[in-house]
DNA sequence: GATGAATGAGCATTCATTCAT
DNA sequence: AATGAATGAATGCTCATTCAT
């Protein structure tokens, strides 16, 4: 059933989130699942195909954790919505951006998750673009910016952002990054 | 002697260039330089103890490696200085920033690697944040900017930068993504 | 299914008989059975597990092989019996003490061995005490024997007997020392 | 020089009756010495050789660790003063035992060590059996004894007892065991 | 006498995967 | 669909011993 593939690539996005994926185990994933690890390969032929398929999940959840939003709202407030989201998933799912670190690394080996996360990479870049191409037009955001290479600063930052705070969590603060950026967007007075 | 224990740190580095850290195994160091893995353990007690020494060699590689600098540079001058070095060091030594972002995930797992990479972090960040400062002071960046905050996106950025080339090598700007940031810490004309 | 435990085990101690539990190597007893070592780890854990596994099996040993044994035995007889079972040993199984001796040192570093000897220990000398308290009180042993007591010195005399036997085969006979221990517990004429 | 020699034998030694013989190690028997493991084999050709020196050295310890003794000692004194010694040494170098359980166990594989031991099994059964021999001869000691059947008796007792204390080092009395031992030594009343 | 460096052979344990049932 | 049993190929690490200096 598709049920068990669910539960399994769940279990193992948080074995992931817990020990990394160098420390992922077959045999953890179909023991949090309650199954045998032979069952597991019925479901998935090698372990790389479960990894895949949790970058899937990984995608469906960009898709769903969202921080709510107004109706109609404007390029700023758009803008405004994704950082906070950010924010919002930093709260709801803190285990979210280390995951996605782990898949970054692991696409330089594996060319499955490498295809997956460029979709995923260039669909948020389109979607930050098009919010500040929106914002250049209207006049919300300063009319110097080039969308496409604005929205690149703005998604590496943003990934920057996640690792910077791995390595130092006591001194780094993600507000004042953010705050930072977005003004820098902001047409000059 | 000190040679060995230093070809070991270099061939470990490699390694971990050419196939990540999960894969990095003590024979296949050993082999690279040519001596028996009990040898590799005479000198460091154990694989950890030699990813360790990795990073203190990335350390040292991002001391070294440097683009041409004037003398008595302006902030500018040394703001521009940074991102050339950046780029200087992708063609010099291209697999450097894959390798920190392998130690940066490690990090989460293995203190004595997090704690070398936070050393190095806090210094690039210090370092960039006076350059900062001093171009705020004398009117070549823009007054707005708190130096300390603009450093943390910019150091982010750099980094982000890295990760995305990495997902999608062939859509994304280095150039573009540094120029872009660097006019922003520019003066409103 | 628990045959293959029992072979493990089985080999494992023929193999400890035969050269010592520090030479006991977990490739030589998956060989043994003609099993893959992995497939040893599949039904115990660790080496640890198996050599306490040997223990129970030593134990079900000597609850197995007994010299034949008279109906309603007096306390004499039965402790005649005790002597004669020791030595019946020797001749079927004549590894056993050895290995025995091998667990007993064994024991000092690895609890789970030394508890299941001392249970093995108390229950033999539990026996012995008994037979020796029914002679006391029958008459046909020494009153002024304290069962306990002698109990420890019988057991303790079989035990020093093999160490003995071993360091010096050729002039130590265990029949002659057997029959003046039982003569010492015959009431005095 | 000798003196390096008997330091490392103490060494081991020492070694040997913390942790066993099983776990002994070269190296750590150089680094208590505070000398280089080449070094170490400069003295002993063989690990071997080592350990057998260390019987030697039991050896001398059992010749040394005696309780003081009065003068002309009747046979039932001396007699006192055999097991007298054996909790004497207990007291004053408990491990002594333990090593020389090990070295037993050890003799069967290692025909230098059963040779040395098997010396010293001997010299210490003759003395006790002419112990023995006299006490009978003297009328303080039963007359129905056979002197060598005897002091293999006593012997194996001894050597069983610390075997059991091991293994139920609460539940085990020395004390009471020689004494009921001696009292079965004496003459009936 | 002494040592730093080196090694062959080994060791318990791990792990993704397979397959008969 | 599911599993118990099995395995090949490793994996980091150990240890007595050697040898040039």
């Amino acid at each position: 059933m598709d049920d068990r593939r669910a539960e399994l690539v769940r279990a193992a996005y948080e074995l992931i989130a817990e020990k990394g994926l160098e420390e992922l185990r077959t045999r953890d994933i179909a023991a949090k699942v309650g199954i045998n690890i032979a069952t597991l390969h019925y479901y998935f032929d090698t372990k790389e195909a479960l990894v895949a398929a949790v970058v899937d999940h990984i995608m469906q959840m960009f898709r769903t954790i969202k921080a709510p939003q107004v109706e109609d709202p404007t390029a700023l407030e758009e803008l405004r919505h994704l950082f906070a989201t950010q924010s919002h998933r930093r709260r709801v799912e803190p285990r979210l951006d280390f995951v996605v670190q782990e898949m970054m690394l692991r696409g330089r080996r594996d060319e499955r998750v490498r295809a997956r996360l460029e979709v995923m990479m260039l669909l948020w870049n389109g979607r930050v673009e098009s919010i500040i191409e929106r914002g250049v037009r209207s006049g919300e955001l300063s009319r110097s910016l080039d969308p496409k290479v604005a929205a690149g600063v703005v998604t590496s930052c943003m990934i920057g952002s996640n690792l910077q705070h791995g390595v130092r969590p006591t001194t780094f603060s993600f507000e004042a990054t953010y705050t930072s950026l977005l003004s820098w967007l902001l047409p000059k007075p």
